[in-house]
DNA sequence: TATCGCTCGATACACTGTATCGCTATAAGA
DNA sequence: TCTTATAGCGATACAGTGTATCGAGCGATA
């Protein structure tokens, strides 16, 4: 039947692309295409055509598109460097606000995949772990309701400034033109009266360095923090523990300058 | 040809359904779908057939699924009364933190969709106008400081509570059995002794009230708040708002990786 | 009655994640 | 060296997705 098509068979199948391939390989294809095209870009065929392979390949060392994700999220958790241990709760939750909106930063798709499962990868709980044991406050839920409260605090700041960050792409504008002239939708809006305070805002309000203001929110968190829990005080001058407060038994939080 | 089949075409095409159809009637089957199965329940061909609809029908009323999400993401905050101008900041902010927890509550999906996009509609400009209008500082960017350090962690623990109730319903167990049984992986991360700190929260915790601990955390941030900028301050006794109080001028000691 | 216009939705397209399973290139056995 | 078993690869297929296109049918107007 075909036989005469034989002889133009396009290529002999042999070896086109016998790259190995790896766990890691197809992570970082992922990674790359994520940090230029944004989540959209990671699909298996993608992927997979990006290590010029077929898209089935990759299931041979993936069981899901999740399970990449997750990978992809415990990666990103590789490149931040933990605080160290000796730093004192305060300087290493700042530390660890600071590394995570940084790396947010880098990849933004990162506080996308954040949420939707909880991280449980090696370098996660390498990270989680050199977290906790910076806060040394002697009961253990005061530990786990402070870190819970700034990362709380982190990851809704990070992902405000993120998702701002887009907005203010998609239109091409800053912010502030955005506000002022977006569309005509929001200033008919602001036109009716209704949202006096929110006008205000707009027209009134500094656009300050989103930096500084994520560090004010932070130290709003860790100020809070302190006036509850902490005996060696550094932000709020003259309060003092609240009637029920803690006994000063904590081991050594001391400073411990770096 | 098909003649001889035309006795049996399915219907008259005349008006097996000519439900008016609106938007609200899109928004809220939508709402319905993904109150029910989760946001996965929500595609244009879902919704359509839920109204007796083809899906190409929706086009008359929405532009893009996207604006349906909007849509959607304003009706919720259409069920949250925003706070009274008159209560005061702290009690307002703290109203507007329950309002929003609670919505998320019930609208598990809310939380996934607040983020990807600012929330322009009617009830959420209403919301936002009502939640600023209740703290009344004297500057401007005080108030965007602290709605904004609020508004992160409420949205921050809503996100970590959701995803939580997930993890637990997927694994069909409590977060306290995941977490000492949580397939054999956690247990023998823990029993490599890489994670003493996290082994002691695991194992030494006392599973809190979720409520409690979210209105903890919101503690801390209100705290301080008012250590900054409030002059009639409720919870931190003594302190002033001494000048130097204020943030470190100096760019945080960054103990920096090395 | 004839025509216009509009609204509807069937069809189609490009894309997704993944199950199935035949092919092929290699490794093992005789 | 020749044959056979094994394993990995990936073409194909399937059920979805959002949306563009466009022909068909209806109601209102001339």
């Amino acid at each position: 039947m075909p036989n005469e098509l034989v002889w133009d068979r396009p290529e002999p199948p042999s070896k086109p692309s016998p790259t190995p391939l790896s766990r890691d390989l197809i992570v970082n294809a992922a990674i790359r295409l994520a940090d230029e095209g944004g989540l959209d870009e990671v699909s298996l065929r993608k992927v997979a055509a990006a290590l010029n392979a077929g898209p089935m390949r990759l299931y041979g060392y993936i069981e899901t598109k999740d399970e990449l994700l997750d990978l992809m999220v415990d990666e990103v958790y590789r490149e931040i460097t933990p605080p160290r241990p000796s730093v004192g709760w305060r300087t290493g939750l700042r530390h660890v606000a600071h590394g995570i909106r940084d790396a947010a930063k880098r990849h933004e798709w990162f506080i996308d995949l954040l949420s939707p499962r909880p991280h449980q990868g090696p370098h996660s709980l390498a990270h989680i772990e050199a977290t906790l044991a910076t806060v040394q406050f002697e009961d253990i839920d005061q530990v786990l309701s402070a870190v819970g409260a700034v990362m709380a605090y982190v990851y809704g700041a990070v992902r405000g400034e993120i998702t701002e960050l887009r907005a203010e792409r998609s239109t091409g504008m800053t912010e502030e033109q955005w506000q002022r002239a977006s569309g005509p939708y929001m200033e008919r809006m602001l036109a009716t009266g209704r949202f006096p305070t929110l006008a205000r805002v707009m027209y009134e309000s500094s656009d300050r360095d989103p930096a500084q203001v994520f560090d004010e929110g932070l130290d709003y968190v860790l100020d809070g923090i302190a006036a509850r829990h902490d005996t060696t005080r550094k932000h709020i001058p003259g309060s003092k523990p609240g009637g029920s407060a803690s006994a000063p038994s904590a081991p050594s939080p001391a400073p411990a300058g770096r």
